[in-house]
DNA sequence: TAGAATTGTTAACATAGATTAATAGAGATG
DNA sequence: CATCTCTATTAATCTATGTTAACAATTCTA
C-alpha cells in the first residue's frame, strides 16, 4: 500500500480547510486547536455537525469524487495533521466508510430537514426498504410518528394532484 | 494480526442476534434478507437506528466491552455472515469507529430525546467544548435555536433552585 | 371463512420548539 | 471613551409534530 505523506499546517482562528462545492480528498487531526465542521441549508441556516478538539480527526465522509457538503473551519488557532484518503483500502473498510457517510447524512437531515423532506429523502434513497418493511418503521427510521408520516404521505399525494 | 474467523448464519424472521445490555462483540453482514438495529427510549418507544439490507453490515458501534444500547433484529429471513470485532487494529482505525460511535449516540439523541435532554448530555460529554464556544453553535449542534437554548438553560437553572 | 391482531388513516387537541422582535451585554475598533 | 457589531436573553406568537382516540384496512391464524 502506497504511504500517504502527512502535512503539519498551522490555521488561524477563522480559516477555511474545506468549503462546500470543493473536492474532499483530505483528513485533518487536530494536534492542538479546535476545528469544526458545518453545512448550512437552504435558508441559509448554519447547522453544526461537529467539533473536532485535541486529538480528534474530522473530515468530510461523502465520496472523495463528489463536491463536498460540509465547510470545515478553525474556531480556534490550531495545529492540524493533515493526510490524503486513502483510495486503495481493502472492503471492509470501505464499507465502514461507506457507513459513516450515511450516517453523516442521517444527522444532516435530522438537523435541517422536515418530516417530509426526510421522508422524499428516505424512499429516494432506499426505494426497495419501502417495500419490505411497514410504514411505522419508516417513521421511526425518521424520527417521527406514524401518524404523522401518514399525513405527510397524504400531502404528498395531494401535491401531485 | 489474528485472523477472525467467520460464521455463517441463518436467522429467521423475528430472531434476535442481539438485545440491549448484551456484551456486543460481533459485527453482521448480511449476505440475503433484512436486518435492522433499534434502540427503546424511556417511555417504551422504538427508535430504528439502521436498515441493513443485503450487502451491508450492521452492528453496535459502542466499545465492545460496553453493555450494548440496541437490539439487532431479522425482518426477513436472513443469511448473515458473523465475525468478530477486531480488537487490535490500529491507532487510525480506532479513532474511525470511535467517530461511528460518536455519530450512532448523535442519531439516536436527535431521534429520542428533547432539546434540554440533548444540552444535559452535551455538556456532560463535553465539558470542555462548552467554555471554548459561543452558545449559538452548540444551539447549532444540538439542532435547536439559540433562544430555545437560553430557555433550556433557564429552565434547568431553576430547577437546581 | 370468522375472528383476532396488527397496521394504517383521520381528526381534535396539546405542546415543544421556531420565528420575530426588542433589549441588554460584551468585545472590538475608531 | 464612544460607537459598532456580535452574542445572549426574554417575551409574544406561530407552526410542525406529538398525543389521544376512533375507526378502517390488512394480515394472521384457528
Amino acid at each position: 500500500m502506497k504511504h500517504s505523506p502527512i502535512k503539519r499546517l498551522k490555521v488561524k482562528k477563522g480559516t477555511f480547510l474545506q468549503q462546500r462545492g470543493e473536492v474532499n480528498t483530505k483528513v485533518y487531526r487536530v494536534h492542538a486547536g479546535l476545528l469544526r465542521s458545518y453545512c448550512v441549508d437552504e435558508k441559509g441556516k448554519e447547522h453544526i455537525f461537529m467539533f473536532a478538539p485535541e486529538g480528534w480527526i474530522i473530515a468530510d465522509s461523502t465520496p472523495a469524487d463528489v463536491p463536498s457538503e460540509l465547510y470545515i473551519d478553525a474556531l480556534e488557532d490550531s495545529l492540524v495533521l493533515v493526510s490524503e484518503k486513502v483510495m486503495d483500502v481493502k472492503p471492509d473498510f470501505k464499507r465502514i466508510v461507506n457507513r459513516m457517510d450515511t450516517l453523516q447524512k442521517r444527522v444532516i437531515m435530522l438537523l435541517s430537514a422536515s418530516a417530509s423532506e426526510r421522508y422524499e429523502d428516505f424512499i429516494k434513497t432506499y426505494p426497495d426498504i419501502v417495500q419490505r418493511v411497514p410504514q411505522k418503521m419508516i417513521a421511526s427510521y425518521l424520527g417521527i410518528t406514524p401518524q404523522a408520516l401518514s399525513k405527510v404521505k397524504r400531502e404528498l399525494y395531494e401535491k401531485d394532484k
